[in-house]
DNA sequence: ACCTTTGTAAACCGAGGGGTTCACATGTGA
DNA sequence: TCACATGTGAACCCCTCGGTTTACAAAGGT
């Protein structure tokens, strides 16, 4: 037992990937049993590590709290960003553009489990720990407002639509595309199915082509 | 001690008001705090009531989670089917009729404190207990679809709108209405005023004028 | 070789909470 | 008047959990 074992799953001890375990177990369990049920052996356990280990990077159990949900808020942003730049690129027909856009949109953020049980925990934890709130409006709803704005933007120029106020449209087209969905899992448990997402995609872009089409 | 105390407010002993009371309590605490930090003499202190009391009455600490939320959740059915009834009457102008409606939707259901705070808690507690959510879906969102269904219907037929499928309309118009209101309030915090509840309604009932206004 | 760093495993402490029991009080009905 | 049902309040048991301490083990640099 203190020979050969643990070597090429490097869990010697002394590495900083011991950090890393730890916040992975973490933020999974926060997120699926919330802040209070969640104990920090269990998290120990699951990280396989010592519970003295986790006290000695972080400091205690809501500071562990705080710190791997903002950190996984800003791992977030990093894929809103890059998510934004490769699909959200130029569109030649607005109705074909929109409805990609809207597929990955659904597909990626808004059913994406991670997300969906971090939206979760921030809107049962929400009145608890508001500095989470604020960092998720900055992350999550704000990169997406900017990044389809821009898109909306750019098909309004190209005389493809009639778009009067960007902000708003953005607004409603989020509305049309993600309400139903976004009501369905967070109250949870219906799973959705691909055509679902596929059907409340045309379905959301057929209504704000009806607002927005060049038809007017 | 032993006279007239004690006797308007009947708070004496043996009366089942000390059941109500304790619902009451029980749900207040419930939706602030969430299940797991809520405790049981917390609940019973808030009803001034004996913990004994309480167990009589509810086994144990789910047993009364569960009911207290199903009661509520019933007594809520009641709130909407009046209040579709109320202020979901006949409507001269389709745009005056749906504005009044969507006041009244996102006022008085969308925002309401109390509502906000139960549908935290089951978006919350919904992965534990999933029977609430089913009872959430029955009791709440049905009601309204088809409350508002009726009323679309209405509007069709009288040649004010021009709605092909009343179903997809509701879901429309529930998307325009209260999606970035929704948003705004599970996420919590930041108050919505008076003012923001006219424009959301105001903008959501012209969007969907848009796509089915007369105008076509 | 030695000491420091980083880690583990287990025991331990104190607080809080779910649930029960006990001794006691007070209205009600026969 | 006496039993009974209902309720009180406080003590109590036991477990979980956050957090700490202790004893020990393995690098790794000098």
């Amino acid at each position: 037992m203190l020979d050969g074992t643990e070597r090429d799953a490097p869990s010697g001890h002394g590495w900083p990937e011991k950090r890393q375990a730890i916040a992975r177990a973490a933020i999974e369990i926060f997120v699926r049993e919330g802040f209070a049920r969640t104990s920090v052996a269990g998290i120990a356990a699951e990280a396989g590590v010592s519970k003295r280990t986790l006290y000695k990077h972080y400091g205690d159990k809501e500071r562990l709290f705080l710190t791997v949900v903002e950190e996984t808020l800003t791992s977030l942003r990093d894929r809103f960003v890059t998510a934004a730049k490769d699909h959200l690129g130029d569109v030649p027909d607005p109705r074909a553009g929109l409805i990609a856009l809207g597929r990955d949109w659904i597909g990626s953020f808004l059913l994406a489990p991670d997300l969906v049980a971090l939206r979760r925990l921030l809107i049962a934890e929400g009145a608890h720990y508001p500095q989470l709130v604020e960092a998720w409006r900055r992350t999550g709803p704000d990169m997406i407002q900017t990044a389809v704005e821009e898109q909306l933007s750019r098909l309004h120029e190209r005389g493809l639509l009639c778009i009067p106020d960007v902000r708003v449209a953005v607004d409603r087209l989020s509305a049309l595309l993600l309400y139903t969905a976004n009501n369905r899992v967070l109250f949870g448990i219906v799973p959705i199915s691909d055509e679902d997402v596929e059907r409340y995609t045309i379905d959301g872009v057929d209504a704000f082509l009806g607002i927005y089409g060049p038809r007017a």
